[in-house]
DNA sequence: TGAAATGTTGGGGCG
DNA sequence: ACGCCCCAACATTTC
């Protein structure tokens, strides 16, 4: 009576309901099965960063669950093909929200159903379905705040422990974890990133737990500081299930109670869970926002097409220490501080006007925490073709955000080491430095730091002017 | 979870 | 003493 327990993007057994409620009923035979986007139909794939930390998370996985199997291949074959090799009765996973995992698990579940064999999902990745939120006039919402209150409303369930036992089905069928060949050849640009980064359900609760303790106090002004230990960094965890948002919230809750400032503190980090729901909400019920735009009055926009300026923006030489910074900091660590995630996508949009989707493929490539429901909601956000997006004309100054967010230029310091000799007015735009200024710091504009790759006031005033063809597309159609 | 342009106010220098 | 101008400093509007 051996029950399949399907692991996609909740690689943990504690919280575990799919997990759970099999070791409940009996003998369990855990899989994974790497898809290739060959045969998933994702357009959207893994990117090499999620699969560096795919790997160590599997691992961590295979450590708590010395029997999980690991497969490559279509799902849709191999789901149905391991039931029949492990003569199981039962499929148990838990539910995934991108369009085509949807339509994937649909469809397997369609087929067990049709072959006698029981076929559960669960809900464990999110707080709430997106289903189980709505407007009072029965709709999803679209609006962040009023999604957020409906959301405070619910009550959250408490976490599962993990089973306490759990009798795993031995199965020799399947491939060792270095044949899915997740980690990067050559060159191996994650060196070095075991020490940043912990994936797995241990290193996710130790995460949660030290940004508790350091990180909480003064979460509401300190998140907006990239020099500061103050942002959780539990995003590439929380993309790969390795901590629910249930664990989350509740051990937040616990955390703050009592404590007044904490509590105010602990539910601005627990509204930034919220945005990931959102997401979430806005992609089940707007499945095409990862590729089009939300609101199709930006069709209209006159984008720039620049393979040699997308290429100064992902390499971090665009002449803005903020911008570059950040750029570097994710392709060095794959990760970035939210704060400068917002101000770099501001830049390759409204500075550059090329089209966000090439900032979506790059972040999801890149980000140990790509996740194709963020992802694509924040890009449409900062574009202002999503929903409760910022408004188009919000354009921001990489120097003033530099200088109100980075105010000593550590930050910028730590990853455009070449302008490490600029004090701090300097520091956040070098082209304006006076030229005994950039001589005692060693820096040769043009050379050892690019000069700016566009003037800001010119810029804007383009990007703006750009926007005229979306209001005029928005006239037309009303 | 902006920035820049424009408008308003009030203190101080000055004739 | 007074009006005038300049211009911070702050507020409001616009993009």
């Amino acid at each position: 009576m051996t029950t399949i327990v399907w692991f996609r993007q909740d690689l943990r057994v504690s919280d575990n309901p799919a997990l759970f409620k099999a070791a409940q009923e009996g003998p369990v035979l855990p899989v994974f099965i790497l898809e290739e986007a060959e045969h998933s139909g994702d357009t959207h794939p893994l990117g090499g960063a999620s699969k560096w930390w795919l790997h160590h998370g599997l691992a961590a996985l295979q450590e708590s669950l010395p029997g999980l199997v690991l497969l490559r291949g279509d799902a849709r074959v191999l789901v149905p093909w391991l039931v029949e090799q492990a003569d199981a009765n039962a499929v148990f996973w838990n539910r995934c929200y991108e369009p085509h995992a949807i339509d994937r698990d649909a469809e397997i579940k369609a087929g067990l159903k049709a072959a006698g064999v029981r076929a559960e999902s669960f809900k464990a990745s999110l707080l709430h379905e997106p289903w189980e939120i709505e407007t009072k006039s029965g709709g999803p919402f679209k609006v962040y705040s009023p999604f957020w209150r409906a959301a405070q409303a619910k009550t959250v369930e408490a976490p599962l422990p993990a089973p306490k036992k759990i009798d795993i089905v031995p199965f020799s069928g399947g491939l060792r974890l270095a044949d899915l060949s997740l980690l990067p050849a050559k060159p191996n640009w994650a060196a070095g990133w075991e020490t940043l980064w912990q994936p797995g359900e241990a290193g996710a609760r130790g995460r949660l737990r030290a940004f508790l303790k350091d990180g909480l106090q003064n979460y509401g002004d300190l998140r907006n500081r990239p020099d500061l230990p103050n942002v959780s960094r539990l995003s590439p965890h929380l993309h790969f299930g390795e901590i629910s948002p249930r664990q989350v919230w509740h051990e937040t809750r616990q955390h703050t109670q009592g404590n007044d400032r904490l509590e105010k503190d602990g539910q601005k980090f627990l509204s930034e869970i919220a945005w990931r729901e959102f997401s979430y909400h806005l992609l089940y019920y707007f499945p095409t926002l990862p590729s089009e735009n939300w609101r199709p009055t930006f069709d209209a926009y006159p984008w720039r097409e620049s393979e040699a300026d997308l290429r100064k923006w992902q390499t971090g030489q665009t002449g803005y220490p903020i911008v570059d910074a950040g750029m570097r900091e994710l392709w060095q660590t794959g990760y970035m501080h939210n704060r400068v995630r917002m101000i770099v996508a501001s830049f390759l949009i409204k500075h550059l006007r090329l089209h966000w989707r090439h900032g979506e493929a790059w972040f999801r490539d890149t980000l140990v925490d790509a996740d194709l429901a963020n992802n694509s909601a924040s890009w449409q956000w900062v574009a202002g073709s999503g929903a409760d997006a910022a408004p188009y004309f919000r354009i921001f100054n990489p120097i003033t955000q530099a200088a109100k967010f980075d105010p000593d230029g550590a930050y910028i310091r730590k990853w455009v080491p070449e302008l490490s000799g600029l004090a701090a007015p300097h520091l956040f735009e070098p082209s304006k430095a006076p030229s005994f200024v950039l001589e005692e710091a060693e820096v040769v504009l043009g050379q050892s730091y690019p000069l700016p790759m566009v003037d800001h006031a010119e810029a804007r005033k383009a990007a703006l002017a750009g926007y005229e063809d979306v209001k005029r597309m928005g006239q037309n159609a009303a």
